[in-house]
Order: structure tokens, then C-alpha cells, then sequence
DNA sequence: ATGGGCACCTGGCTGC
DNA sequence: TGCAGCCAGGTGCCCA
């Protein structure tokens, strides 16, 4: 599901209403995500205070008093910030009820999510520790680009979705970053241009940012963290859009299979 | 080191 | 109506 725009929308959504919260209760109804939920981390987290939420790559980490959460939505997860009693639904897996009276509340139909408590720096977890800088920070540019690039075989829509060269970036913005960017994505990564790279850094960071303005995309899982769906959509330019006409030049988008997964582009706009 | 393929899951849609 | 098959916002791991 979720790629940054969504984790970032996410992470204001409930930001507001965890920080400086001290959490009362831990409920695990159902353990079973990508990897089993500690049993412990209840009682671990039980009466620590929130100090902060934070996001690396599509990771949530809630900061705490003595450690941090690390949150991840997998393909189909969504956090909610309900009122505590609210009525359970289906592939309801955990909630961390705040002295608010509030709760933070994870859903997660395919279970591909997971949630992980780490005592140390979280950015040194085995999780988190190779991936590419961040997307839309001063490290990720033009010359950082073409150098992980350099040499390397596979197309460049398959670089795009490897977290240790780029974060952030999943299959939908993968395929709008490089129509932005006129770059097809079966180009082999290595012969990007110095040039190519400029542009791609400018259109991930640009449809990125566009997508955090629109509150994210949703497909069908996604919902921020007030329940409402994220209106991007609607301004996708070839994601989905296969035999319809480019916005650009009215040419039939195409679609084709990379790595096992769907990618999209305009024959005409990009090469 | 790099790249390819599979695995983990549920649910919604399509077509017979 | 039922059911098989295919597809879906991610990514860790195993193998060549």
C-alpha cells in the first residue's frame, strides 16, 4: 500500500494526537503481521510517554520514553486515531490506548505490516540501517543518483523500488516519477545521463511532495489517519491508465510487467 | 556484489 | 450462483 506520501500523511494525522501522550494500554487482538508480535511489548510500552512521531523511508517510528516503536503498513495497513471504545472490525490488529482517552489503532487486511519495539537507535535497527537516504532531504540528488546507478544492469523502474539506492518510492510513484521525468522504465539504470538523474531526483521529489499536498493515494486499503482516502489519484498520469489517452499527447498509455509487477508509460513522452 | 524469483496474506474482480 | 484465476501502495530472503 502505502509509500511515503501515505506514511507522511499518516504520520501528521496522528502525530497531533499522540505526541507528549502517555500510553495507558496495549491491546494485541490479533499478533500475527509480518513478523509475529512480541508478547512482551505490551508490558514494555505500557505508561511510557510519546515523545515524538517520526518517519524514515516508509517506516512510523514512535518515539518513546525508553524506546521505539517501528511501525510498517506493508501493501494494505492504515493507523486510525479513534475514540477508545470504538467498535472492533475485521484485520483489527493492535491498539495502543492513550491517556487522551483516545487510541491509536492499526489495521491491516493482508498482514503484511509489522510493529517492532527496539530499546536502541532505530535508525541503527537491521530494518532500517541500509536504506537510501531520504527522498525529499538534501542527500538524495543528481550526483548520489547517477553514482548508485553507475554499472547497474537492471531497469531503472526496479532502481527506483530498491529501498538501499532509493526510499520512499513504490510502484505507483515509481512509474508517475518517470513519466515526469520522460525516462522509460525498461532503461537499463546504468545508462542514465547525469541529466536523466537531474530530472528523476526533480520528478520523485515532485510527485512526492504533490502526493503529501493531495493527503496520498488510495487504491482501496488506504486511509489516512481521520479515515478519509487520499485524493491523488485523480492526478495520475499513466499509473492504472493503460489504453488511455496520455494527458500530455493523447497517445494510448502502455503497460507492462517488471520484476512481477505492473509498470506504465507513455511510448510517446518518454524514451 | 548483483539480479531474479519467491514468499508472506486477504479480498475484490473477471470470466467461465 | 459458484468457483478458479488473477491482481493489488512492500520487502526480506534464497539462489545462481
Amino acid at each position: 500500500m502505502p509509500e511515503l506520501p501515505e506514511v507522511e500523511t499518516t504520520r501528521r494525522g496522528i502525530a497531533r494526537h499522540l505526541t507528549g501522550r502517555r500510553i495507558r494500554e496495549v491491546r494485541v487482538h490479533d499478533g500475527r503481521l509480518r513478523w509475529p508480535v512480541d508478547p512482551g511489548m505490551a508490558a514494555t510500552v505500557t505508561g511510557q510517554r510519546l515523545l515524538a512521531v517520526q518517519r524514515r523511508a516508509k517506516y512510523l517510528l514512535l518515539r518513546l520514553e525508553r524506546g521505539t516503536i517501528i511501525l510498517h503498513l506493508g501493501m494494505s495497513g492504515s493507523l486510525r486515531v479513534l475514540p477508545q471504545a470504538t467498535r472492533r472490525l475485521a484485520h483489527d490488529h493492535l491498539e495502543l490506548v492513550l491517556d487522551s482517552g483516545q487510541m491509536l489503532r492499526l489495521n491491516d487486511p493482508r498482514r503484511f505490516g509489522s510493529c517492532l519495539y527496539t530499546k536502541a537507535d532505530p535508525a541503527e535497527h537491521a530494518l532500517l540501517r541500509k536504506l537510501a537516504p531520504e527522498p525529499l532531504g538534501p542527500d538524495f540528488d543528481a550526483a548520489y543518483l547517477h553514482a548508485a546507478a553507475r554499472r547497474r544492469r537492471v531497469a531503472v523502474k526496479q532502481l527506483l523500488l530498491n529501498g538501499q539506492l532509493v526510499t520512499g518510492v513504490g510502484n505507483i510513484y515509481a512509474s508517475e516519477a518517470l513519466f515526469r521525468a520522460r525516462i522509460r522504465p525498461q532503461r537499463r539504470a546504468g545508462r542514465l545521463s547525469l541529466g536523466d538523474c537531474q530530472r528523476l531526483v526533480r520528478a520523485v521529489r515532485a510527485v512526492l511532495a504533490l502526493a503529501i499536498r493531495a493527503g496520498g493515494t488510495t487504491l482501496r486499503d488506504y486511509v489516512g489517519a481521520d479515515g478519509n482516502p487520499g485524493q491523488f489519484r485523480q492526478k495520475l498520469y499513466v499509473y492504472e491508465r493503460a489504453g488511455r489517452p496520455c494527458r500530455v499527447c493523447r497517445t494510448p498509455i502502455r503497460k507492462l510487467t517488471q520484476a512481477q509487477r505492473s509498470s506504465y508509460y507513455c511510448p510517446s513522452c518518454q524514451s
